[in-house]
DNA sequence: TACTAGATCGGCT
DNA sequence: GCCGATCTAGTAG
């Protein structure tokens, strides 16, 4: 559909705290290409992950194997394996050596949504059920932009994987609530989404 | 509609 | 061993 015209996100973008780049990416265009296909979808739902006073932060133990690439600067793409089943997206923000990251929690389909089905359902054919349903959650989006754990530590600023800047959702249109699916520092308000949208996970 | 289990990997109490 | 930033299919009500 739409020809894309926007910038790129730039490197300053990122490189602010997880708590403000996560309400600003809301309304961002995720975009990612695979072979000569472009798959574009638009950012409804983050949850920061900080680096200081949050123990369900996957960096707050301290750097390890798996966690190194919330590490580095802000701006690089953090994909992890979770329940041994599926993957989860994360863009690092912050300085280098913060180690605090946004989960990409849920987004809106935009651009080439039948190859976003055969990727996730293995079937081009849509229907609105199945569409509501298909990058609803941080893993049915990593299964429908084909994103895995070969992903990680890409940079955002390259031509694989990148945002697209967008008009600024307004703040009365951004609902903040506590975070989903954690166990631990589950009543900071860090999790952000846009009001209305059907494609959040969860109301 | 609402709850439950199962899948299954890697890092760590 | 155990548990997790999840999702799906199955069962029960």
């Amino acid at each position: 559909m739409s020809n894309i015209s926007a910038k790129k996100l730039n490197a300053n973008f990122y490189k602010k705290d997880a708590k403000y780049v996560a309400k600003k990416l809301l309304g961002k265009i995720l975009v990612r290409t695979v072979a000569d296909k472009l798959l574009a979808a638009k950012i409804v739902e983050t949850e920061a992950y900080l680096a200081h006073g949050d123990e369900s932060c996957h960096a707050s133990k301290g750097l390890t194997q798996r966690n190194k690439t919330m590490f580095f600067t802000g701006g690089v793409l953090y994909v992890y394996l979770i329940y041994g089943v599926h993957y989860c997206c994360n863009i690092v923000t912050g300085k280098e050596g913060e180690g605090e990251a946004v989960l990409l929690r849920a987004v809106e389909p935009i651009e080439n949504i039948d190859e976003m089905f055969v990727n996730r359902f293995g079937e081009k054919e849509i229907t609105d059920k199945k569409l509501l349903l298909l990058t609803n959650g941080p893993a049915k989006l990593c299964d429908a932009l084909s994103i895995t754990k070969e992903d990680d530590n890409t940079n955002l600023l390259g031509n694989n994987i990148y945002i697209l800047d967008a008009p600024a959702i307004s703040e009365d249109k951004i609902i903040t609530t506590t975070r989903i699916g954690i166990t631990k520092s589950v009543d900071l308000p860090l999790r952000f989404y846009i009001k209305n949208n059907p494609f959040v996970s969860k109301k």
